[in-house]
DNA sequence: CGGAATCCAAGAAGATACTG
DNA sequence: CAGTATCTTCTTGGATTCCG
């Protein structure tokens, strides 16, 4: 598992960051997640969440309950990567300032 | 122009990561990053290396000789970029050694 | 409810040819 | 040499259905 991947496969996906964030906001229900994400589909929201389990950026806990319940929640990793996130956001927002008064 | 976009269309789409880095080393021409690059097309560098120019992650310098000659380097914001992928890689790594020793 | 399988539509990437 | 346009191929996302 190279770390190009890791980019590829988790952070340039579409819903992909958004995901991450509802998760670290407390969103641990695939159900919630489906309504918080708005206009994903069950199939890719599925999807998605496996792929960040892969990538240890979330973990899941299954309940063995009827109805099933599940819940995933932000790794430590997924912590530290949700903040570069975020840093990288505000640099981004920063240079595109600046490149606007440059013009 | 948001900063999801800036993940989905830089960083996670094929090439870009290593195109960047290629470019961080002084790779600067099409030419010699199409070569770096061993197997991806001149139709796709173009694109890519469009792109990183639109998102100010690249300069695009472009000299009136015959036959033309056109180099690309990083913008600051770009060499700040390249450093948290840098970054994610090794935290990354670090992550999956770490769930290796566990298992 | 959570998730896997199927089928279909949309978008990304590869190959090639052509212009300045 | 750098870059665009076109055509084809393949991967991704969306809608539906079924199982535990």
């Amino acid at each position: 598992m190279e770390t190009t991947d890791l980019f590829e496969k988790c952070l340039g996906c579409r819903y992909m960051v958004a995901l991450m964030r509802r998760i670290g906001e407390g969103t641990a229900r695939p159900g919630q997640l489906e309504r918080a994400l708005e206009d994903i589909s069950a199939k890719v929201l599925s999807e998605r969440l496996k792929r960040l389990v892969e990538y240890r950026i979330v973990e899941k806990t299954a309940f063995p309950e009827i109805p099933p319940r599940v819940e995933y929640r932000l790794t430590t990793f997924g912590q530290r990567l949700l903040e570069i996130v975020d840093e990288v956001e505000q640099l981004h927002n920063k240079a595109s300032k600046q490149a606007d008064g440059l013009l």
